[in-house]
RNA sequence: GUCCCCAUCGUCUAGAGGCCCAGGACACCGCCCUUUCACGGCGGCAACACGGGUUCGAAUCCCGUUGGGGACGCCA
């Protein structure tokens, strides 16, 4: 069997975490099996729709690096892929409903039958729908249509068990809960068509997945009781079903439906953030599936070589972003600092830190990255870490209540004296053995070691207490400082002889 | 309320009757590496929701309870 599956998301923002995931595990699972991967936008509801969310959702899938084979941008023997432009489709299968005696137009109007359905509840019988224009004879119904005096609904109405058309219960065979059974009865008449013509979901759905040939249905759970309506179309027609799958909802760290209070959820957010799109896709695969051999880290490739619905997890499963950053460090460390440093090339222009910029300034910014990159998990924490190459602000340093008292201290004092006239007679280091040898040469001068030797160096060349090692930090400085394509950076001599001034 | 789904460490999960007094990952806690912070390495803490069955044997099968979630819209 060909295997063609849709990801039909509708357009009313920014692609969700949850739909992300049920996007990756519908790719993953054509990739697997040689088959379409297929984007249809459903925007029936076309109060919420826009074309912005719709560019928005597309943005979003494309930054997490799916690509689909039919979709409303590239096209496809089965278009169009709007719902928005497949009205006058429904309109005809709706009007064969009617005809094969399967579908009515129902006459009610919306606040009668809100005041049945508060009565039902009332009462707590089941709130279905009660017949009404069901019952109406034929000639009756034909009359107000054409006297169109009233808008109406096209329902659809569910068989009764005398009905022979249909068998009794519904069951589908999901590909990852197993079979699920409804009795036929439990379902009042729907609408498949509103008053204005255009189709609900339940409708279309069917409708564009029979047509778009679509072989596997995998969605979110909350589709799975939908299931049930729409099997009963399927019927109807006498189409033929497709598999279904119903992957279980992302919950957020409280165990309820993800939602905005619960921060981040939206990809376009993480992306800001500075997770990159492979950790993104890793995790969010491994929310609900897991690799035979145990791996968490995988290629897409290696995903799409050992993905299977049966070993997608049915129970629903929380967001853990702690995990997702774990994930994207994972990534950000395997990462060429000369691809991250492209990446961030824009922002570190931004910053003023880049002017000209040439081969020799890139190869030092990409020493510059890989220095910081062991240390961050995102990308958007490589530039702040980057920032006290480019400023230095010695006043502020001394001015700062802790750094200013270690700068102060006698002892430490004595070493940023030796540190300065070390690095005004033999020059700046510009590999880690030239700051080894130099460490040698301030204890021997200094009779400090250690943290004690330093701290002090650390504060009065990065003007911070914590960082990148210095041996790495020094020869950076040293060789940055001769740099053209760079903003002017201090020289490790000049930032001490600058601090050593504030402390006065 | 009715229907449907789900139930293993705090979290993501492995586990398809004996290999499990339950394995891995994140987080957390130690130790090591290290002039700092990280990274990395080693170790530790920590779970089969409960109750009945079935079976020589159950995390695994069945039933029930409880808990969580979803659907019941002229939303999708």
């Amino acid at each position: 069997m060909t295997v063609r599956v849709r990801f039909a998301p509708s357009p009313t923002g920014h692609l969700h975490v949850g739909g992300a995931r049920t996007a990756i595990f519908n790719w993953l699972f054509a990739r697997r099996h040689g088959g379409a991967f297929i984007i249809r936008i459903e925007n029936t509801d076309t109060e919420r729709s826009t074309a912005e969310s719709e560019e928005m959702v597309l943005g979003d899938l494309r930054w997490l690096g799916l690509q689909w084979d039919e979709g409303p941008d590239v096209g496809g023997i089965h278009g169009p892929y709007r719902q928005s432009e497949r009205f006058d489709l429904y309109g005809r299968v709706a009007l064969e409903l009617i005809d094969r005696g399967h579908a009515y137009p129902c006459f009610c109007d919306e606040e009668t039958l809100d005041r049945k359905r508060r009565e039902a509840e009332a009462s707590s019988s089941p709130p279905q729908y009660d017949l009404t224009c069901w019952r109406l004879p034929i000639d009756e119904r034909k009359r107000r249509i054409d006297e169109a005096e009233t808008p109406y609904v096209v329902r659809f109405h569910v068989p009764k068990q005398a009905d022979a058309a249909f068998e009794a219960d519904v069951t589908i065979e999901d590909l990852i809960r197993g079979a699920v059974t409804w009795r036929k009865e439990s379902l009042g008449d729907f609408i498949i068509l509103r008053s204005d013509g255009r189709p609900t979901y339940n409708f279309s759905v069917v409708v564009d997945d029979h047509m778009m040939e679509i072989s596997h249905v995998i969605r979110a759970e909350e589709h799975l009781t939908n299931t049930h309506r729409q099997v009963l179309l399927y019927r109807a027609m006498g189409w033929n079903e497709p598999q279904f799958a119903h992957v279980s909802l992302i919950l957020g760290e409280d165990r309820s439906k993800l939602s905005k209070r619960h921060g981040a959820t939206s990809i376009s957010q993480f992306a800001e953030a500075g997770h990159l799109p492979d950790a993104m896709l890793n995790y969010l695969t491994l929310l609900g599936w897991s690799p035979p051999d145990g791996h968490e880290v995988f290629t897409r490739a290696e995903a799409v070589a050992h993905f299977s619905l049966e070993r997608v997890n049915p129970a629903p499963a929380a967001f853990d972003e702690r995990k997702l950053r774990w994930m994207s460090g994972q990534y950000l460390r395997r990462l060429e600092p000369g691809t991250l440093r492209r990446q961030l090339y824009r922002s570190f222009e931004q910053a003023g830190w880049v002017v000209g910029g040439g081969p020799d300034a890139e190869r030092w910014l990409d020493a510059a990255v890989e220095m910081v990159q062991s240390s961050a998990e995102l990308t958007t924490e490589i530039l702040p870490a980057l920032r006290f190459l480019f400023e230095f602000d010695p006043v502020a340093v001394v001015g700062d209540p802790e750094s200013g008292s270690v700068l102060r201290d006698p002892g430490n004092r004595t070493v940023l004296d030796a540190l300065l006239r070390e690095l005004e007679s033999g020059g700046g280091p510009r590999d880690a053995d030239q700051v080894h040898a130099l460490a040698k040469r301030l204890e021997a001068a200094t009779g400090r070691k250690g943290k004690a030797l330093f701290m002090p160096m650390r504060l009065a060349v990065t003007g911070t207490l914590h960082g990148p090692e210095l041996a790495r930090v020094l020869p950076l400085l040293e060789t940055g400082s001769e740099l053209r394509g760079l903003a002017p950076i201090d020289a490790p001599a000049a930032r001490v002889r600058r601090v050593l001034a504030a402390l006065g």
